[in-house]
DNA sequence: ATATAATGTGAACACTTGTATTATAAACCG
DNA sequence: CGGTTTATAATACAAGTGTTCACATTATAT
């Protein structure tokens, strides 16, 4: 009898694409779902085809590596919040010193969007799409991220006349404004808004919210 | 010669549908893609045989009502608005009195939504989905809100502190924080959110803006 | 009542879709 | 090397798609 390992490592095939670059097929599948829906397409309206025709490969090929769209779509939430779990991790290892706190911050978060447009593209789409199940992931994935900015504005802010669910509240604020700058930075930016008005408003709504929280009473 | 009018009356067919009410096809046919989009489908994934299927008429019926999908999404960004652009009419002709402002401001608003749920969930899925002639229209209907909110805002703050820009800043955080609470109200509610508990945060989400706005300083 | 215009039907068209089956080719491992 | 696993291709099928056309029905107005 032979030993049969318990972690199978999974081994990936390269594929030849057309730029004769090698890539994994497994990634080039994601690649593809992200360029169909930067040409304006919503997740739910790629069909399994289009994709392997991005690709280059058969349709049946697509099941090697995905039972079907919907668990790709899954597997790229996770993916695309993953990179921007690192940058929050280390925005609070080294956090932003000096004045323009805000400025800086909200500088780094936007070109840090830019550096990864279509995982942003993706998941701002996908958050109200049609597909249920990707649209709570990335629900969730939210609300994570909601939960850790609240815990670290209670460590800044007087927990006297914050309530949990009021830091949340702030956060959610917070959380909702940069959502919409990465919005308009994304997605149809035919009012030719450069990227440096983008970050002022951006900055100046931000520090808005903060002016508000620091003059915040509790009231029942 | 005959004499032709310019206004041409369009006569609306009757429609007998499943539950044996009459109704114009030309609603049903708009009815029937709020249905559908509220059985978790994108516009974009909805197709014409699917709504006609709906309403209960042959799919070559359809072109009498729209030449295609397309046109019927914009008559349904503007019909949704009309609506919506009529409460605000409302609003300004009988603006709240006595104190809780806010609180009273944002109860009749999610009462209003939940009065038209249909309309709203439809817009706010369409507004990041994949049909670009649609989103831009909900986006210029959107900014159009923001210009007059903000002119409404204007005559409450002084002009001295509050540029143009500033102002529509504002108003785009507002609009944004009521937007998240539509959001809320109509999408994947299984957090069991109830509308109180929602009314609270929209409330209290827009007092924490307007504290900021009344300590606002101009920052070059 | 009858002509006219507005709406609706039915069948057909050429495509695209997801998925299953069977076969071929490539990578890996001993 | 040879054998096994894995990835891809080729082909096929039933179902769904948008659109067109000729025709039938219904409503309205004269």
């Amino acid at each position: 009898m032979y030993y049969k390992p318990e972690i199978i490592i999974r081994i990936q095939k390269k594929h030849r694409r057309k730029d004769n670059k090698t890539i994994d097929t497994r990634q080039a599948l994601f690649d593809a779902v992200l360029e169909l829906m930067n040409r304006d397409k919503s997740f739910e309206a790629i069909s399994l085809r289009e994709v392997t025709r991005e690709v280059g490969i058969n349709p049946s090929a697509f099941y090697r590596h995905f039972p079907d769209m919907n668990t790709l779509g899954l597997e790229l939430v996770s993916l695309s919040f993953k990179t921007l779990r690192q940058l929050l991790k280390e925005v609070r290892a080294n956090p932003v010193q000096g004045s323009n706190v805000i400025r800086k911050s909200v500088e780094t978060f936007v070109t840090y969007v830019l550096a990864h447009p279509r995982h942003y593209h993706f998941v701002i789409r996908a958050r109200l799409g049609g597909v249920a199940t990707i649209r709570t992931a990335i629900d969730s994935e939210l609300r994570l991220l909601v939960s850790e900015l609240s815990t670290d504005l209670a460590q800044q802010l007087n927990t006297d006349t914050w309530s949990t669910d009021e830091l949340k509240m702030l956060a959610g604020l917070m959380v909702g404004a940069m959502t919409r700058i990465v919005e308009q930075l994304l997605i149809d930016n035919r009012y030719h808004q450069n990227i440096v008005e983008l970050i002022d408003l951006g900055e100046k709504q931000l520090r808005l919210i903060l002016l508000g929280a620091s003059q915040w009473r509790s009231q029942t």
